[in-house]
RNA sequence: GCCCAGAUAGCUCAGUUUGUAGAGCAGAGGACUGAAAAUCCUCGUGUCACUGGUUCGAGUCCGGUUCUGGGCA
């Protein structure tokens, strides 16, 4: 008989914008259900990036090991592609160990990845990519579209002209597939999930949000946050074009030490920007299927968050 | 006390020769399949400080009042 359409490849998801309060109650759901985490964060991979990405220390982790964090070196690129193979392996591990896997961290696209299996073929750089961003800069955005428009006419039609990152990576896919991007797409995202799945999020009223992450900067700040970007910049020699110092917090704090900018406006930007960022990801949330809104205004104690988590989990077969 | 400049959207300000207002930022919503903490799209009615007057018609001109800057005593 197969009337089990669940997979026995089970997975907890725990995600939320930044500064919601993900990292504790990460914490305390891997306790519970004898987890290991895995990061869906592009910046706390890297190493040296610890105060400005807010990232876990060991004693907060308390003994739950991590995977995904402190990986990578700052210098070195960072993409979904990556992202995918790794968490792929790190959840293999962890089966392997009898343990189940927990996907902590806020970048929507990630986890995604993850947890419909999305497929990247692989493909090397050949310098297209540059020829393409010469060719913006020489005949403007415009022109680009119109070459998607010949091509791949489904994605011309979805991707706004000024969306020149998006024009491009279709263009390079078309480049080195031959096939349209559009087409790959769709293909993937009529995937169904290989897992057991339940997928958090925790949220919480959207003022006190923002003033979570008002005061988050303010505590970075005290916590050494110019510092940490002065030694990446003066030691590492790490500079804006980085993947790693685009992350928010490095590229606004960079910015004032190359002298754009005073501290002040600095802050600012910072803190307008993570708002905006923290708004782009609950869009994401709300568009993604299945999942479960954890609502700290209801639930209002972190016990009482992870009891409704612990019965989602009951309720789906994912734990005992 | 006198002189000058202001008072317009949550904030900073535009507003031409009187025809009942518009930008940026904030804020809100959305997109997203190899930069995703990235990138991009959409959304602007408010006692034009108050009050008299001139005018068919005043944010706009004139008088008064209040408040805020700056200057002179």
């Amino acid at each position: 008989m197969n009337n089990n359409i669940s997979s026995d490849k089970k997975l907890i998801v725990l995600t939320g914008p930044t500064a919601v309060g993900k990292t504790e109650l990460s914490i305390k759901l891997a306790k519970r259900t004898n987890g290991e985490i895995i990061s869906a964060d592009s910046i706390q991979v890297y190493k040296h990036l610890d105060i400005g990405s807010a990232k876990i220390t060991e004693e907060e982790m308390d003994g739950v090991r991590h995977h995904l964090i402190d990986v990578l070196d700052p210098r070195e690129g960072f993409n979904i592609a990556t992202f995918k193979a790794m968490a792929d392996e790190a959840i293999a591990d962890i089966y392997s160990r009898g343990k189940l896997p927990i996907i902590a961290g806020g970048t929507g696209f990630y986890i995604q990845s993850v947890l419909y299996d999305v497929n990247f073929v692989e493909n090397e750089d050949d310098g297209y990519r540059a020829t393409l961003k010469d060719m913006l800069k020489d005949k403007g955005p415009e022109y680009l579209h119109n070459i998607l428009a010949e091509i791949d006419p489904e994605s011309a039609d979805a991707i706004h002209m000024n969306n020149t990152k998006r024009v491009i990576r279709a263009l390079e896919y078309y480049h080195q597939t031959g096939k349209p991007i559009s087409k790959h797409n769709l293909e993937e995202s009529s995937k169904s999930s290989p897992y057991n799945f339940a997928y958090f999020v925790l949220n919480c009223n959207r003022q006190k949000l923002y003033d979570r992450i008002d005061k988050r900067v303010d505590i970075m700040l005290e916590n050494g946050l110019l510092e940490e970007v002065r030694y990446l910049k003066e030691e590492l020699k790490l500079h804006k074009d980085l993947v790693s110092m685009q992350g928010l917090g490095y590229k606004e704090i960079l910015s004032y030490l190359d002298g754009d900018i005073n501290l002040e406006e600095a802050i600012y930007i910072l803190k307008r920007d993570t708002r905006h960022f923290a708004k782009r990801q609950l869009t994401w949330f709300r568009r993604e299927k299945d999942v479960i809104w954890v609502d700290k205004d209801e639930l209002d104690t972190e016990n009482s968050q992870l009891e409704f988590i612990m019965n989602e989990l009951r309720f789906r077969n994912i734990i005992n």
